[in-house]
DNA sequence: AAATATATTGCAAAATACTGCAAAAATGAA
DNA sequence: TTCATTTTTGCAGTATTTTGCAATATATTT
């Protein structure tokens, strides 16, 4: 077989499914996993598509992914996804809710872990699709321009007819004592519906949000079974929340 | 045999498989390798072919290109997505299926006009909420990694519950006299339900889907309301479909 | 921190390409 | 036709490319 053919086959496969594993093009293509590491690599290059770790994804994909680039807190927030995938087990069904906090999560899937994942949020949606592995069911309703990010009616009604074993959501101010609170009366309306659709809910919470509030509020934090902060266990700002019956991680 | 001969076949047979091996062809044609080679050689320095290592591919095989193979059908899609405008009345409520041909209705949609409108489609989607004045509803479901759509039962339940005044959708294949039909068997179940959820069905197709068809059936063409392609109203690969009852674009 | 998966690097074997050369074939003028 | 000239062809030796493997480094996952 010609190398240019090689290639070929690799880019229809790129195209055809957004993303590949380098592992499962070298079975199809029957060499060996340095050739088509070598291939991609070219390919890569030509900007034909775009190499990941153990991978390759189209260029379409990779241009509809959205950029961190102005990100806050970054870093802190990949902290917390690092942590909240620890939850997470094979084959289990997951909700991931909108927000940055909530996409490094998505993004740090792994590409070969099998995931059932339920969202509302457009750029999660987006980023689940490039992993193999991950069947990602979108829950639909009226998209937020702001937040890109389904609520309203429909999708309550339709969060109202599953029950996820994890919801992994974020939130905009959260407070010991008065809960978790919005800006947005929509919002809070789609997070209580999420809550409720979920067997355990974990809160992902940079520790910036610890200790604010706002105007209209989602739940008490009695009904959030895990918060996770970038922060140690025995960080000070963690005390208030350390005597309720939330796992801290 | 002559040498001009030898380079016909050897053009024929790249023609022909856009790509051979310089050992099948010395074989077939019955001479060393090498003069294979230099043939090879002399047509690749002529641009009839392209020589590599090993063999030699057709001059369309090597140009291709996926990001450049998206913009060649563009001017097509976007003078189709301008006359499928041309049916959009301010403040109705319209559904935009997936493919590149809707994605590209959905961009030439005006930032002023209000308009509701629905999809199942992420890029589309995305592209809605760039307009301020447009009320976006995603049908939830199960993602499609391939076309980026929601598909499955739960799409095409809350499919079930709206009726659109106008749908745009797409089609793999369509033919006069089978109508429209696909390759993937849950995309005709979605695009059934899609119909099904308008008063309207309008067919946006570049004229090279015209006279094809697949495997599975979506619908016959008189179901269509309007079909909008790129050609002229009087172009002859439109003579099959005039005296049907549909709207031509 | 350990274990696993993926990447990178250098290397050697195999396949392919290039060079120069001589024999064979074709060409063309006497 | 004949013979010199040119072109074409195949061969042998040498370079280059491609490929898979192993060792090592890096990244990722547990």
């Amino acid at each position: 077989m010609l190398k240019e053919e090689r290639q070929h086959a690799i880019l229809n496969e790129v195209e055809l499914h957004n993303r590949v594993l380098l592992t499962d093009l070298a079975e199809k293509l029957d060499v060996s996993i340095d050739t088509v590491r070598r291939d991609v690599k070219e390919l890569d290059a030509e900007d034909m598509l775009v190499k990941v770790h153990g991978g390759a994804v189209s260029l379409g994909f990779a241009n509809y992914s959205p950029s961190r680039n102005n990100v806050y807190a970054l870093d802190k927030k990949i902290a917390i996804g690092k942590k909240a995938m620890s939850l997470i087990r094979e084959n289990s069904v997951v909700l991931i809710d909108g927000g940055t906090t909530c996409l490094e999560l998505a993004r740090l899937l792994p590409a070969n872990l099998k995931l059932t994942c339920f969202t509302l949020s457009l750029p999660v949606a987006m980023e689940l699709l490039t992993k193999p592995n991950i069947e990602t069911i979108f829950i639909g309703g009226t998209l937020s321009r702001d937040s890109q990010i389904a609520m309203g009616s429909s999708a309550i009604h339709a969060l109202s007819q599953i029950k996820v074993d994890y919801s992994f959501i974020g939130t905009g101010y959260v407070d010991a004592e008065f809960g978790l609170t919005e800006f947005d009366w929509d919002v809070v309306q789609t997070k209580k519906a999420v809550i409720n659709a979920s067997k355990k809910t974990v809160l992902l919470c940079i520790s910036e949000k610890l200790n604010s509030q706002h105007r209209f509020k989602t739940c008490d934090l009695n009904v959030i079974n895990t918060m996770v902060t970038e922060l140690e266990p025995w960080d000070e700002k963690l005390e208030a929340f350390k005597n309720m019956n939330i796992q801290l991680l």
